[in-house]
DNA sequence: ATGAAAGCGCTAACAG
DNA sequence: CTGTTAGCGCTTTCAT
């Protein structure tokens, strides 16, 4: 059965026609009188022929792959975008070359080049951060094009499908400021690692210093191992000055808070509420259910796909999309403590 | 900036060499003298000379890539996996193309094909079957060596990288009966779409039943769209003969499962005990903490990846290793109630 | 409608 | 130690 795989030149012979027709049959470029075609056409039944992918790309310089790179898999949100860019990719013929980065830039740029070196027809990523990026550089200097995921649209010229995480943030302190919350936290993932969490932060402060209140407390925690616990547990030694909401800059370390909190004894909402962001569908499931802004994940994956994929069809470039994020309300954000 | 690419030709003019000294350097086969050798990769440096590596693919017949199905991104468990599948491929200096398969087997052979065009040089997956199952069925005779993650062992010939699922299942029932429970359920993915889940609650009946018990209950709902909800009312309405106790055939399941008896007024693990499979990461900040039976997913992409690459470098064949599985203890599995 | 032949970028004998 | 050259499998003019 380890035949070694046909050839186009095999189905040629075994069909009595030049290389050429069977390229033209298979590609259906050209036309094939009926009359040869069935015989190619069984002469490719019999050897079980597929055509090398690799043969064809050298000789067309395309590949019909794309590259992507996303920090990491552990979070659902990228495994819900990387899901939809998959969807996508396969309905329209196209492979995908797949890397995780873990938050590293340096892995950033040694992915970038081994895609490049593959050849793949464009890229999709979401990358540390997005101003002044070496990857982003380098993809440009070969003239591959790209299209970034989550990323923040204003701090690249690259098009970018993300959702307004200014507005959300600030939309988040409104939500928590009408439930009667006065002293407001957030814990946020590492800001150097997620433009992203950057952008809710300071739509989150915005939110709460415009209303009057005082300006929010931040704790920053690490994104690959973060540690909730040690930073919680000084701030809410004292629980009359701490925080009685907390907004997280991402439904797992919201999960992970309110783990927290209730092992303190503290319980959510009713001491404490909590609000995250991503919408990953988990959070449905939980008690309390998790409170959080929605974002498209699959739905980001499957346009920066579409985007990018009519932009090598040489149809218009991609741009910039701002997909509608959602405030989804759950039992973890209550009414502030009387 | 947009210079198209530098080919090996370019660097050996650029150097005054042949091409083949460019490439002797560049993969250091065949000896350069160091005399030369600085000619040429200024040459390299002066044109940012990145190997194509799809001519070299052609050139060599193998594409340093491995091939890696899995059905679903949205469960942690294959995500870890694949996490653990790139950092070791990576390591190596291998390159993945991605496909998940929504637990379709037309889309299982579908995927399987188009790997086969790229010509990688082995893959990865976990499949719905592997008895008898077409995509094995293709790999095999296209000769491309492949290694099964998490499916069973016993069902084909190739080599697998999983846990005894069997003894799992019948330890779960062992420490739910040690808890006093009697009367017991199994929460399953459906059974077609996964071997595993199969293997578990045999292993659970079994466990049950040779404690002289009545046999489990056994409810399967979809894997994509898992109605939790719809299974349990009917079989809670009745209160003093539904299971005290609820063994799920993974934790996403046994999330959704909590929940649902939780919304049912039900408390967990006063009134019902629910334990999950796989160990991914969120159950241990959940409240109740899940308990669970670990797998090491990102050890057995870990492993599988080695051993396959193993293979391909000529070392020793691949052979199953059934790695280790642990039971996790969480508040989520108690006492049976009085 | 079909065939011949020239590459695509690289590796690997084979000569020197 | 270095260069020449023949492919790898496929597409694509250019003739016919």
């Amino acid at each position: 059965m380890t035949e070694t795989t046909a050839t186009i030149r095999d189905v040629a012979s075994r069909a009595g026609v030049s290389v050429a027709t069977v390229s033209r049959l298979v590609n259906n470029t050209g036309k094939v009188s009926e009359e040869t075609a069935k015989f190619v056409r069984a002469a490719i039944r019999d050897l079980g022929f597929r055509p090398n992918a690799v043969g064809r790309s050298l000789s067309t310089s395309h590949t019909r792959s794309l590259g992507v790179v996303i920090p990491s898999l552990s979070n659902p949100v990228f495994a819900d975008a990387v899901a939809g860019i998959n969807a996508e990719a396969r309905a329209r013929g196209y492979t995908l070359m797949f890397t995780s980065t873990d938050y590293s830039p340096d892995d950033e740029v040694r992915t970038i080049g081994t895609l490049l070196d593959y050849r793949v027809d464009g890229v999709i990523l979401t990358i540390a951060d997005p101003m002044n990026n070496a990857a982003l550089e380098i993809l440009d200097s070969a003239g591959v094009p790209c299209i970034l995921i989550y990323n923040l649209p204003s701090a690249s010229e690259h098009p970018t499908v993300t959702v307004d995480n200014v507005a959300a943030g600030r939309e988040v302190a409104q939500t928590l400021i009408g439930l009667g919350h006065q002293r407001l936290g957030m814990v946020s993932g590492s800001f150097a690692a997620s433009d992203r969490a950057v952008a809710r932060c300071d739509g989150f402060v915005d939110g709460v210093v415009g209303r009057g209140l005082p300006a929010p407390l931040i704790l920053e925690v690490d994104f690959v191992d973060p540690n909730v616990e040690e930073a919680l547990v000084p701030i809410y030694a004292d629980r009359a000055t701490a925080p009685t909401a907390l907004f997280c800059s991402n439904d797992l370390l919201a999960i992970s808070v309110i783990g927290v909190l209730g092992r303190m004894g503290l319980d959510v909402p009713k001491d404490v509420s909590v609000i995250g962001f991503d919408g990953i569908a988990v959070g449905t499931h939980l008690h309390p259910t998790l409170a959080t802004v929605i974002q498209p994940s699959h739905e980001m994956g499957r346009v920066a796909t579409q985007q990018l994929l009519d932009r090598l069809a040489g149809k218009e470039s991609p741009i910039t999309k701002i997909l509608p994020h959602t405030y989804r309300p759950g039992e973890s954000a209550g009414p502030a403590p009387s």
